[in-house]
DNA sequence: ACAAAAGTGTTGCACGTACACCCATGT
DNA sequence: ACATGGGTGTACGTGCAACACTTTTGT
């Protein structure tokens, strides 16, 4: 098939906010980017798409190229189209957003040389950014505060088993507000998606607590019940 | 500054979902191709970004010169960037909304000979649409459908005096789901949005209505109030 | 024994939902 | 007078918010 479009010199980009939860801290994936424009500068990840790759695949690729990370699900969040947003030429960016759980020390091993590494930083502790991946990183975090308050989404962004209390943190930090206590535990175990595991914590100097776990399949169930319109 | 980003035979794209109402049924705003491909066709509103325009402006051009409609707040949705979406090469598109009042004949009259004519088109009589358009209308509609659940925004829709009936059958057309009255007005005018008016609606062979408008002073602070967190 | 966090119930309020009849007006 | 939609109230259930003390465990 002939191709009759016009030609620019525009191309497109994926940026990813990906976030993650440790040691009871809200962190994002950054990379050192290692070619110029805004060589040495700390980045989200992203990069060019490929012309014949479509931009959810693009997104993994490109995530994959710069952290070593795989099978990531993300999604679509915003794009960004200002005509200035970089310096070399006109770049139309998609950003897309997802929260994944750390295993501990899950590698980033940046594959491509266009990142000479790839970090986990805090939120609340994020340096300059390169382009306006500030103003994209915070869009991001907008949508996350917004989803996590109508959709439990939270336990992905949290180890296997966690605590109650561990649960509770996490939105706190996401909401930035205090939580009651009683309520929230009320409304999570309200959901009917946790399990209650015969496990308790260890290696904490004081009572420990019970551990959960996160049950798929009724969430799955709850979440379809959401999505469709009552009565 | 110089360009020495990589040339793709890429570009971008803009695509139109403007919602009316009008005679009680939901409308949207198609055109009729004059161009290949899918010339005679018809299809959203929609075109080409301009290397120096963002994409925010872009869609308002591309909206006035289809349509001849000026001054619409549209916002994105979704980009669609699949990568056979475009017959003649790969162009990836960002989707864009709107919820617009019809005053009576408002004109529509393309400016550009890309369309040979602009059109409503009820969205429950919707005709085969060139490229992907359907599935960019739905998403589009999945979206109204979504955001009027949780924000009062059915006004932009409906002439500037209305009666709750109309303002019923669009929030029932809408969410394709009977409504009760009694429950409906009582949580309209909780809100503390509407303003009745001294005046009835006219013509009609049955009791007149009154006629409410819409308090846009009110509504702006009910909208701050549920952007922010409570307590 | 003490420090530190785990765990637990009740009450009031706001809001959604279900439900049926009389009223005003034009023809 | 009749047809057509306009307009109105109550009772129940659910879910959220506010609020403080006892229990368990490791050191």
């Amino acid at each position: 098939m002939e191709t009759i479009l016009p030609k620019f010199d525009s191309v497109f980009s994926i940026d990813c906010v990906i976030f993650g939860f440790d040691d009871g801290e809200l962190k994002i994936l950054l990379i050192k980017r290692n070619e110029e424009p805004f060589k040495d500068w700390w980045a989200l990840p992203g990069n060019i798409i490929q012309h014949d790759q479509s931009i959810d695949l693009a997104a993994e690729r490109i995530l994959y190229e710069l952290t070593g990370l795989k099978d990531i699900f993300m999604e679509q969040f915003h794009t960004f189209g200002d005509v200035n947003r970089h310096p070399q030429g006109r770049v139309i960016t998609v950003a897309y957003y997802a929260m994944i759980r750390l295993n501990g020390t899950k590698e980033l091993k940046p594959i491509s040389n266009y990142a000479s590494k790839a970090v986990w930083i805090p939120v609340n502790d994020l340096p300059k950014l390169a382009f306006d991946h500030e103003k994209i990183f915070s869009r991001g975090f907008d949508k996350i505060r917004n989803k996590i308050s109508y959709q439990p989404i939270a336990f992905e962004l949290l180890p296997e088993k966690f605590t109650l209390t561990q649960l509770q943190q996490l939105y706190e930090v996401i909401l930035s507000k205090k939580l009651d206590k009683r309520n929230f535990r009320k409304k999570m175990l309200n959901y009917g998606i946790l399990k209650e595991l015969d496990e308790k914590q260890k290696g904490v100097s004081y009572r420990a607590a019970k551990l959960y776990k996160f049950d798929k399949r009724k969430y799955a169930k709850l979440f379809q019940k959401e999505l469709t319109f009552s009565s």
